[in-house]
DNA sequence: CCCATTATTTTGATTAATCAAAATAGCCTA
DNA sequence: TAGGCTATTTTGATTAATCAAAATAATGGG
């Protein structure tokens, strides 16, 4: 039903209404977010509206309906899955199978997709730590502690990655902060702008916050 | 480059000019393959003539130039590529696959594609015993000899079955005349418009000649 | 050799998605 | 409160892919 280009719009503006906690999204983002002018985005959400996926007010900004969140979900649900799936089963780098999945969201059966999920067995997060929808179109929202929002010297494990650039990702993973490792903050410095960061048995390893703050983590209890 | 309904087009005639052998496509045909109306097809090959990819003769019909047919052959790897992998790793029967692969084979990186050619240790034929073209665009074409055009009584293998729709292919499950399996044809009624054939160990089968035309076969030596 | 049937091409529209650029509304500051 | 800046919307075009229906070419039977 939903054209490609609408499942994109849909998505984007899902992620992004996470990012400002239910506030509705103003027409320039939304313009960014999908690269395109604004006209563009201001007919675009005029006929998201008239199929009743969400609410339009202009010059304010787009929301999106119930509808239009369970298609989302739905659409975050197959890029998550297949995510898993290539890095698990096919055996492709985590930092490349993002732009993989930005295409095969939209033209996987529903039958391939729940054999995926089945084949994996229902996971519930995928390679980067993002949580991964059920087929009901239920997430589990996690923490939202980062590494610059957590306590110093606390033992921790990294939980999620907010960052899909493949650049990013391998050096995540030259680092050993990928989803699941154990770390802890050594220091913080307002300063410099920066946090020190020690993962298992390496070198303690300094980065600016703004990249620290792409580390979610959780405390670790044993 | 190619959007994904020229990819359609291209493989479509690459297809139809095996089955003519070489003859060009009248416009009327291509129109029904592709489920169009006529003038959408002549539309369409005027733009694939203007991107050199078919030589078209208005009023006798279109014929891919060696770029096009490079470039069908390609998505035909794909599509079959995807086909092998959705049945050997994924596990989805091989009566459903057709329909997946018509999709995927238009968004698949090259990257993912080579690796499933890796995972399946470079396979030569899809489930169906269809060939898959080499990365570089090379066919081995089959021997065409079918059930109708063997020997009666001679011991034959399955070599590939050219029907890919999905209650056809249960019924051929079900029938033991897969790809691999060992036939031979017990007889063959002109009147009756019928072969009566035996697969393995079971009982005599006995079908239209236009069925039967649907396997190829080869003579089995052991 | 003509014309009727059939295949093909042309013409004119439509739809989804987009851009460029002009118009407008909202808001903030002087 | 009057501008002026900025975000947004409108307007007018464009491109790819399609259809419906009219026009045209080819063919082959009489
Ligand atoms: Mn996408
Ligand atoms: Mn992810
Ligand atoms: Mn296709
Ligand atoms: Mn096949």
């Amino acid at each position: 039903m939903a054209s490609r280009t609408i499942e994109n719009y849909l998505k984007q503006l899902y992620l992004e209404q996470q990012h400002v906690a239910e506030e509705s999204v103003a027409m320039g983002r939304l313009a960014t977010l999908m690269g395109v002018v604004p006209g563009t985005a201001t007919s675009m959400v005029k006929a998201l509206a008239d199929s009743a996926l969400v609410n339009y007010e202009p010059r304010t900004g787009v929301k999106l309906t119930a509808a239009g969140e369970q298609l989302a979900l739905h659409v975050i649900r197959r890029h998550r899955l297949v995510e898993l799936f290539l890095v698990q089963i096919v055996g492709l780098d985590w930092s490349e199978v993002h732009q993989e999945a930005e295409e095969l969201e939209h033209v996987i059966s529903e039958k391939l997709l729940e054999r995926i999920d089945l084949l994996l067995g229902h996971p519930k997060v995928d390679p980067h730590g993002d949580p991964i929808p059920s087929a009901q179109g239920q997430v589990e929202e996690l923490p939202p502690n980062t590494l610059v929002t957590c306590q110093e010297g606390e033992p921790l494990q990294v939980t999620r990655v907010l960052d899909q650039d493949a650049a990013f990702l391998q050096w995540v993973n030259q680092s050993g902060l990928t989803p699941g490792s154990r770390v802890q903050v050594v220091s913080r410095n307002p300063q410099a702008d920066s946090v020190c960061v020690q993962s298992q048995d390496r070198p303690a390893l300094t980065l600016s916050t703004s990249a620290a703050a792409k580390f979610l983590v959780k405390p670790r209890v044993a």
